[in-house]
DNA sequence: GCTTGACCTCAAGTTCACTTGAACTCGTAA
DNA sequence: TTACGAGTTCAAGTGAACTTGAGGTCAAGC
């Protein structure tokens, strides 16, 4: 397995060059080398790539994710800090499961605008009590 | 119950008065009047700023939500909409599941480091296959 | 030898969801 | 009467995560 271009790590990945370009100006990613131009990348760069999608799917951002590799640029990643994000993903998760109950129960409610239905009130209660407490962390 | 102003909206949703201004401006919500220079809502904001707040818990965009309320102001009954984001929510909530349950096991896992773990590398490869096929929607 | 396509740099632009700042107007309380 | 606090407008700024555009380089194929 020859180093990869940056065109084949983008078609591999499916992240536009761009991004990848982008991942290399912030220091998320280097480039192994150059050929002529072009950079070329470790075959590793996949894994990272890796990595980097499974943080930003689990919510972290960029920065954070940034701050998750050790210099050696392996993961270092602290355990009670991804207690912390499974914990947060738990609410998120519970948050978007009554608004996905309550979608589909507006679908069905027969009652004659949803604003009068109990179970979507409660759910409207639900949501404005969280705006008020807190911000979500959630963008 | 007298009509609030900006202030008292403010205060008992937990938004500044920017976001409410903003909104305004947008289109997502309106003043009913005004005393003098000042902003006075309707008593409905407050349903109104609920039903916001449930939309971005879910995961919707301003323009999304903008999209959900009928001119009239009342939510929009699309039922088939209300079931496709249902569906789609249903999605998100798997993989947010996976996700939750893969960083749980990561910060448990006793393997040296995560990327010997085989759960850790399944979970791996599932994010950057999601990154592969098509945006995730979530950002 | 020329064109093409994939790469390069660097600066600037984009979208989203707001926030901030400057300059102004009120109503109320001291 | 003056000072204040809370409201107002409008334009500009912010930060995250990229994308786009202009202009340039280079190897390969016709």
């Amino acid at each position: 397995m020859k180093d990869p271009d940056i065109g084949a790590v983008a078609r591999e990945t499916g992240l536009a060059t761009s991004t990848l370009r982008y991942y290399e100006e912030i220091g998320l990613i280097t480039s192994s080398g150059r050929k002529g131009l072009r950079r070329l990348f470790d075959p590793g760069i996949y894994e990272r790539l890796a990595l980097i999608s499974l943080g930003r799917n689990a919510g972290f951002s960029l920065k954070e994710i940034g701050a998750m590799f050790a210099q050696d640029g392996n993961p270092r990643i602290d355990r009670a800090q991804l207690h912390d994000k499974a914990d947060e993903l738990d609410r998120l998760i519970r948050r978007l499961r009554a608004m996905r109950d309550g979608l589909r129960h507006a679908a069905e409610c027969p009652a004659p605008s949803h604003l009068e239905c109990p179970t979507f009130q409660r759910l409207l209660k639900a949501a404005s009590a969280d705006a008020k407490r807190g911000k979500s962390k959630r963008k």
